[in-house]
DNA sequence: AATCCTATGGGTAACGTTTCCCAAAACGTG
DNA sequence: CACGTTTTGGGAAACGTTACCCATAGGATT
C-alpha cells in the first residue's frame, strides 16, 4: 500500500486573488483588525470558507504570535494533574488559542529542554505546573515568553503565580489525624534538598506544614518523615520504610494520593488492615481516593479551579505584559474517608 | 512588581557575523549538511555557543521542518495512556524531535481540531492513539502530515498503525473465567455505533471478541453486555445497572482497568465482596491493577512497547514518505490477580 | 467652496531559515 | 602543464503572514 502525494496548502494570497482584495485585507479580515468594511469581510470570509484556508502558524510566528500556549506538567501518571489541565482547556476552549502539552519528566534538565523547547516554537504564553526548576531559570523563561507558574509559592516580578496554600492543608491532615487519637504521624514527602528550592515547592511546604502542625499539636517527639519521590513507587519504598519503624507509626500522611496508593499496598503486602492496623491521608483528592475499595481521606485543592485561573491570568499577561504580576492563593479542604480511623489499642 | 522587558533572540545572521561566515554556512552546520569543512564547523559550533543560539522552529517551519512530533491522547485520566507516551518519548529523546501533545478529549469534533491545529502548526509527523474520527479524515490527515494511528485495527495506505490483538485479548478473559466454571459473565464496552468505526475501534473489538469466545465456550445464551464509556463513570453506572439484572452476573469483564475502578466501587457500594460474590476483571494491566488494595486481574498489553514501535514507525515514514504502510500487532497476555475466583456457590 | 477628517483599502518590507544555484579554489590525472 | 573533477563557501530567492505606512474617496465643518 503506498501513500499518496500531498495537497499543497492554501495561502492567504489564494483567498485574496479568489476574493478580489489584497493579502493585507485578508489579514485583517482574520484578525478582526480596523479598517474593514462589513462587505468586504463578507466577501473574505466566503473566499475563506470556499476554499478551506487555514492560517498556517509558522508564519504567524515568524510575526510574532502562533496562538498557541505550552503547558508543562511534572508527571503525567499523578492523577491530579489531569484536573489542572481540564480547568486550563476549559478556560481558552473558546478561545483562539492552542494548548500544548509536554511532559517535564525527571528534573531540571529535562523541564529546560521542554521550556527552551516551547520559546524555541513561538509559544505565546506558557504555563508551569510545580516545575522544579531553579527560580533564576523560571524569571529568565518568563522574560521570554509571558508565563504562568503553577503550585510553586513564592512571588516574582516576573511570573504570575497560582498556588495552593499547601501549609494549611498539611495541617489539616495532622490535626485531623491528632483529633482521632493519633501520635505517631509519620509523613511521606517528596525528596527536595535544594535549599532555593525548599521554600517554594509544594511538596517542600506540606512537609513543612506537618512539622509545624506536629508541633502546635505537641507532637514534635514524634516527627517521623521519609523522603522518597510523589510516585507510586515513592510510596510503596517509603511505607515499607516506616513499617519496620519501631515503634511502628499509627497513622501515614502522604503527601499525594498517588504516593498514598503506593502505601496502602505495601500496607496491605505487609498484612496489616486499614484503618484498623493503621490509618492513611493522602493529598489532592483525586478520582481514584473516593473509589470504593480505597475510599482514601485526602487533602482537596481544586485542581479545575486552579487550571482555570491560571489561564485566566495567562490570557491577562499576553494582553498587558508589564502590569504588575498577581498571585493567586487557594485554600484546601480536607475530605474524610475511610483510611483514617482512631488508632488500634 | 512588574516584568523586565525581554531580550532580543540571536539569529543565525548574529552566529555568521560573530564567526566571520556567511548564514548558509551557519545553517549547513546547524544541519549537518554536505559542504562544509572541519575548520568550519568547529568556528561555527564556537560562536553558537557563544551566543547561545537557537534555531527558531517558526522560521523552520517555514521551509518545511519544525523538528517537532505531535502525539493525540484520547483521554490522559486513562492511566493506559501514560505508558505508550513513556514509550514515544524514550524512543524520540535522542534525537532532534520534540513531542508535544494535545488531548483530544471528546469525541470526533474535537479530534478534528486538534488534528487541524497540529498541521497548521506544521508538525513534521503525528501520532494519533486510538482516535474515534472517521477514516477518512484520518486519511486526509496523513495526507498532509506523516501519521502513525495507534490502537485501531484495519491498514491504510495512507498511514502506519500500531496495535494490540484486542480479539485474542478479550479471548484470554472469556476463557480464564470460564475455566474458574463462571458462565454469567458480562461485559461493559465503550459505546460505539458507527459501522465504519465498529470493525477499528478498539472496545469495539474488545466487545466483538467477548460475544466471540463466548459463542465458543457455548455461552452465547449468557452474552450481555451494557456499553458505557472507558471511564471510571462508566463502569460505575454500567456495573450498577449488571447488578440489577436477574439473575445477576457473577464475573463483569470491564473493556478497561479505569472502567474496573468504576465498577469496584459500584460492587463495594451494592454491598458484594470481591471476589467471592463477583468477579472482576479489567484490560491495559495498569500500575493501578497491581495495586495491593485492588489486585485486578487484567490483560497486559505492553504500553510502552507500542509506543517506541510508533516513535520508529513515525521516524521512518518522516524518512520516506512513499514506501509502502507497516501495520504492527502485538499480542497480549493475562495478569490474574485476586479479583478473580470460581463463582459462588 | 475650500478645508479637514475619517473610513476604507492596498503596497511593501520585514521576520529567520533553508535551498537552489553558482564561483572559486584545491586536487587528481594524463 | 593543461584539463576535468571535487571540495568549499556564499548570494539571493523563497516560505506565509503581519504591520507600517500611504492613497484615495466621501462626508462634515468652516
Amino acid at each position: 500500500m503506498e501513500p499518496p502525494a500531498q495537497p499543497k496548502r492554501v495561502t492567504i494570497v489564494d483567498v485574496a486573488r479568489h476574493a478580489q482584495v489584497s493579502t493585507t485585507a485578508v489579514s485583517k479580515v482574520l484578525r478582526n483588525a480596523y479598517g474593514t468594511s462589513p462587505q468586504m469581510r463578507a466577501r473574505v470570509r466566503q473566499a475563506i470558507d470556499d476554499l478551506g484556508y487555514r492560517p498556517f502558524a509558522a508564519a504567524r510566528g515568524m510575526r510574532g504570535q502562533t496562538y498557541t500556549v505550552g503547558v508543562m506538567l511534572p508527571d503525567i501518571r499523578n492523577p491530579f494533574f489531569p484536573e489542572i489541565l481540564d480547568g486550563i482547556t476549559d478556560a481558552l476552549w473558546e478561545t483562539d488559542y492552542q494548548v500544548l502539552m509536554a511532559p517535564g519528566r525527571n528534573g531540571e534538565a529535562a523541564e529546560a529542554k521542554v521550556t527552551e523547547a516551547m520559546i524555541d516554537r513561538g509559544m505565546d504564553g506558557m504555563i508551569l505546573v510545580a516545575p522544579v526548576s531553579s527560580r533564576s531559570h523560571l524569571e529568565r523563561v518568563a522574560g521570554m515568553v509571558p508565563t504562568v507558574v503553577v503550585g510553586r509559592h513564592g512571588r516574582s516580578a516576573a511570573y504570575d503565580t497560582v498556588s495552593d496554600d499547601d501549609l494549611a492543608g498539611a495541617a489539616l491532615v495532622v490535626d485531623h489525624l491528632a483529633d482521632l487519637g493519633h501520635r505517631r504521624i509519620a509523613h511521606i514527602e517528596h525528596d527536595e534538598t535544594d535549599p532555593r528550592r525548599i521554600e517554594e515547592m509544594p511538596n517542600a511546604i506540606r512537609a513543612d506544614g506537618y512539622r509545624r502542625a506536629m508541633r502546635a499539636r505537641g507532637l514534635e517527639d514524634e516527627i517521623s518523615i521519609v523522603s522518597t519521590t510523589y510516585t507510586q513507587r515513592g510510596g510503596y519504598l517509603g511505607a515499607q520504610q516506616l513499617l519496620t519503624r519501631s515503634p511502628r507509626p499509627t497513622a501515614i500522611f502522604a503527601g499525594a494520593d498517588i504516593v498514598a496508593m503506593g502505601v496502602l499496598q505495601a500496607v496491605s503486602e505487609a498484612g496489616l488492615e486499614v484503618p484498623d492496623d493503621i490509618s492513611i491521608a493522602g493529598y489532592d483528592n483525586t478520582t481514584f481516593a473516593a473509589l470504593g475499595p480505597i475510599s482514601l481521606t485526602s487533602v482537596d485543592q481544586a485542581g479545575r479551579h486552579i487550571g482555570t485561573n491560571a489561564a485566566q491570568l495567562l490570557i491577562d499577561r499576553i494582553g498587558d505584559r508589564v502590569r504588575p504580576t498577581a498571585q493567586i492563593k487557594f485554600s484546601p479542604t480536607l475530605v474524610t474517608r475511610r483510611t483514617t480511623a482512631p488508632p488500634p489499642g
